[in-house]
DNA sequence: TGAAACCTTCACATCAATGTGAAGGCAAGC
DNA sequence: GCTTGCCTTCACATTGATGTGAAGGTTTCA
């Protein structure tokens, strides 16, 4: 599909699909006339993309932990290509979004906690028409 | 404690320290001579506002929610303090939350997941020593 | 054939978070 | 008392992610 169509797709601008392809996110083949042509796939690999930037994480860390995520391919599933310092980054990394994952829970349930009890305390009705 | 404390015992600079608070993220005393003075409670708190930043959170958003975190403020157990409107947004932003928090431990599975099938493959020795 | 809607690259602007430095007041130890 | 270190405010610079617009080529369709 043409970048036009990729970006209705996932609601991201055309010109952050060509600022994550220059970021080596994205790697989109060329037509005749010089378009981008992306596969389907590309729609899942932007909205997680997407979901990562908005967890805090840099372009850069994305790139280097992408090729792990969603390839099932065959050559990163051969263990001499981790070496120990990748296995190193990528336990780091796995335990940064751990940490991430650990505040964003605890907030989720502060704030939950305290509509519940402001809530159960009675006087404001969740259903009031006005 | 002053600020230098603060900043020692979280790690974060004083000029971030200072940034917060023009955000309206902290608010510290004075002391006569026109130093900022941060109660114990500050330490956890630059702690929380960091972890939240770190997770992709903008200051706006973390300034209409830390009141409602952590203080058990007799103030704001009062229903009649939740309107309609900062529910909405309360629930709107723990949904959000909840979002990243979806993302981010997909993320973490499949790095860890990578992780364990190549080293489960054998050829990769966790404890070599070379 | 010509207008509309897409695509290309290049470049400058913005925004939030952060770095950094200047110019000067206060405080603790020698 | 003077130096050293911490504090104050003010201000400009940087960085990463975005917004926006110009100038021009391509595809589609009437």
């Amino acid at each position: 599909m043409k970048i036009g169509e990729l970006s209705r797709r996932t609601g991201v601008p055309t010109r952050m699909l060509r600022y994550y392809e220059e970021q080596d996110l994205l790697h989109p083949g060329r037509a005749d006339n010089g378009y981008r042509r992306y596969p389907e796939s590309a729609v899942y690999r932007v909205q997680q993309i997407r979901g990562l930037l908005d967890s805090g994480l840099t372009t850069e860390i994305i790139r280097r932990i992408l090729p792990f995520l969603n390839e099932p391919d065959e050559i990163h599933l051969h263990p001499q290509c981790l070496t120990p310092e990748l296995a190193e980054l990528l336990e780091a990394e796995a335990s940064r979004i751990q940490q991430r994952i650990d505040c964003l829970s605890r907030n989720r349930d502060a704030i939950r906690a305290y509509l519940a009890a402001v809530r159960s305390a009675g006087l404001y009705n969740v259903d009031s028409e006005n």
